[in-house]
This record gives structure tokens, C-alpha cells and sequence, in this order.
DNA sequence: TATTGTTATACTCTATAACTATA
DNA sequence: TATAGTTATAGAGTATAACAATA
């Protein structure tokens, strides 16, 4: 579900339009390009790292295992993010005395500064939508797009998947 | 998005709470997920090839330049997937006899078909958003959504990348 | 035997450079 | 020389299987 922010030829999009997902795709396309110019080109950080940072700075310690589930991330790609992180001195994991098998990510002195420099700077990122959405409507958009999220883990529980 | 039998950790989402960007990617999985189960899985399409096709339903016929642009596909990308198309007699390539450069894609009659019956079944696909999304609030995200995109459209022109 | 995390690997997506054929 | 489309290829993102350490 690709788009253009593109105007020129003006193409019907037919059924397109009708989509909700493909607004979705497009929205996401702009929203994308919000982060970048905030957070990910300034900082060096996709999205992934910031979401990262973003849940250790308000979790204090997670597991891997933990981190993997909030991330939507299988388990071999979180480590080499990890090890990414890590190399940049950003986030350590101590291993658990109870359990050895397990982990605890948590941020380091520089990780947490870093997290608490992006946590104030991340309202601002929606500054830019400012001039087109007042807060209200800013509200409204993320109550429906909950709604969204929501409305497709019900069927996808109901379907025999418990959990998440 | 792995399973688990655990009980859900509800994690605290933190600053990731107030970024628009951060519930439209959620939203966006979601969304994924109702068309690979309306669409995607049923007729064998991701969702680029489905655009293609409502591209092609809306506009009868468009050349590779146009149609990397609406899909937002590098041409050399778009390439493949004409050949994939066209390799299961779903469109056609007819070349520009004014300029022998360009092309036309087409649907074949078997790609029309498709089409035609995919336009019917799109609508279909929000019926599963019904049960908790009114009427209005659909058409009320669907404004929303379109101003977030325009927004950032504005923005990326007044930085200086007028058109194309 | 089951679980946590890692290594190795493969497959898809996406992006860029270089080529062809026309103009 | 410039443009439309193609080929070849490189790089990221994503997924799975097999393994080591621990329980």
C-alpha cells in the first residue's frame, strides 16, 4: 500500500480512495518523513532505536524478551539491534543472578540522557501538523486510530490468539 | 509480533504515547492485517500489486513513469513487478508507436476481471472496522488522515522540492 | 525437556548505477 | 545529449532454523 506525495498528473485512485488503509499507508508516508526531520536524521536514529530508547526511559529495565514483543521484533533481529545500541554505548544488559538464562536491558548514563533529550523533544515533532490540525483534532485522530489498533486485535484474539 | 502464553506485560508507552506517528505505524499493522485477510491472502496480491490494479481499473491505461510515481516504486522496482503482473496475464505492455521509448499498461480482459471484482470487494474490507468505527467516525478519520498527509506535502514543497 | 538469547542464513524490499533503444 | 525502460546488484528489513547456556 504505497502512495505519492506527488501531485502532477493527478491519476484517479477508483477504489483507492475507499481504503482506510490506504490512507493509513499514506499518512504514515508523511508522519515518516516528520521523524526524520525531528528525531532520526538529527540523532542518528530509526525509528525502532527511538521506540526502544523511548520504553526503556519509561520502563527502567526490560528483558529482551519484553522488548522483542513491544517491538514486533523476532527475537535474532532484537539482539543485533541490541549489539548496535550497545556499540553505541547507549544501552548494557546485566545478566539476571536468579535466572542466568535471562537478561535486563536498561540504559546507560549516556542512553538515559540521550532518552530524556528526545522525550522533551518529542512533543515538538507534532508542531509541524500544528498548522493543519488543531489539538483537538490531533486528539480525535489518535482516539480513532486506537480505535483501529484495537478493532483488529479483538478479531485477531477471537480468532484463537490470546494474547499478544 | 511474536505469541506468548504470558499474561500481557502492559509496558508503559511513555513518550511514545503523545507521537501521531507512533499510532498511525500501529494502526497501520492493523489495517494490513483486514486487507491480507479480505484481499491479499485470497487472490494472491500484496498491496502494491492490488493498487496497480485499482490504478489501472481508474485510469484504463498509464505508462511505467506514471505509475512509479503514484506507487511511489522505483522504476527499476516497478519493472519486476509489471513482469510479475504480466506473467500471470493480469496487464499488458503495449508501446507508444508516436514515441517507441514509452509504454501503455494495460489490463488484460482477465485482469479487467479481477479488477472489476476487487473494486466490488474494497468496501467490504472496512465492514470489519464497523463493529467499532461509526459511519462517521470512518469518514471523520479518513479527513484526518488526508490532512496529516497534505501537511507534510506542504511542508516538503516549501522546502523546495516543487512537484516533480 | 523447556526456555533465553545467540548465530547463521535466507528471502523480500528498496535503492542505485549502468546499460539499451529510441528520440 | 536526453529520456523510457531494463538489467544487475547492493543494502536494509524481516523471518526461520539450529545452537549454547541455563533451568
Amino acid at each position: 500500500m504505497t502512495a505519492s506525495k506527488h501531485k502532477k498528473p493527478a491519476l484517479a485512485e477508483g477504489a483507492l480512495q475507499s481504503l482506510i488503509g490506504y490512507r493509513i499507508a499514506k499518512a504514515r508516508i508523511a508522519t515518516q518523513a516528520l521523524f526524520a526531520r525531528h528525531i532520526g536524521s538529527p540523532f542518528s536514529l530509526r525509528p525502532v532505536e527511538y521506540s526502544l530508547l523511548m520504553l526503556l526511559h519509561a520502563n527502567e529495565a526490560l528483558t529482551p524478551k519484553q522488548l522483542s514483543r513491544a517491538l514486533a521484533l523476532p527475537a535474532p533481529n532484537l539482539t543485533i539491534l541490541m549489539d548496535r545500541m550497545q556499540g553505541r554505548g547507549l544501552i548494557e544488559r546485566v545478566r539476571n543472578q536468579a535466572d542466568r538464562r535471562s537478561q535486563q536491558a536498561l540504559l546507560t548514563t549516556d542512553g538515559a540522557t540521550l532518552a530524556r533529550q528526545l522525550a522533551e523533544l518529542t512533543p515538538g515533532v507534532e508542531k509541524d501538523l500544528g498548522e493543519h490540525l488543531s489539538p483537538g483534532e490531533l486528539a480525535m485522530l489518535a482516539e480513532l486510530l486506537d480505535k483501529v489498533s484495537n478493532s483488529a486485535r479483538a478479531r485477531h484474539e477471537a480468532d484463537g490468539n490470546p494474547d499478544e
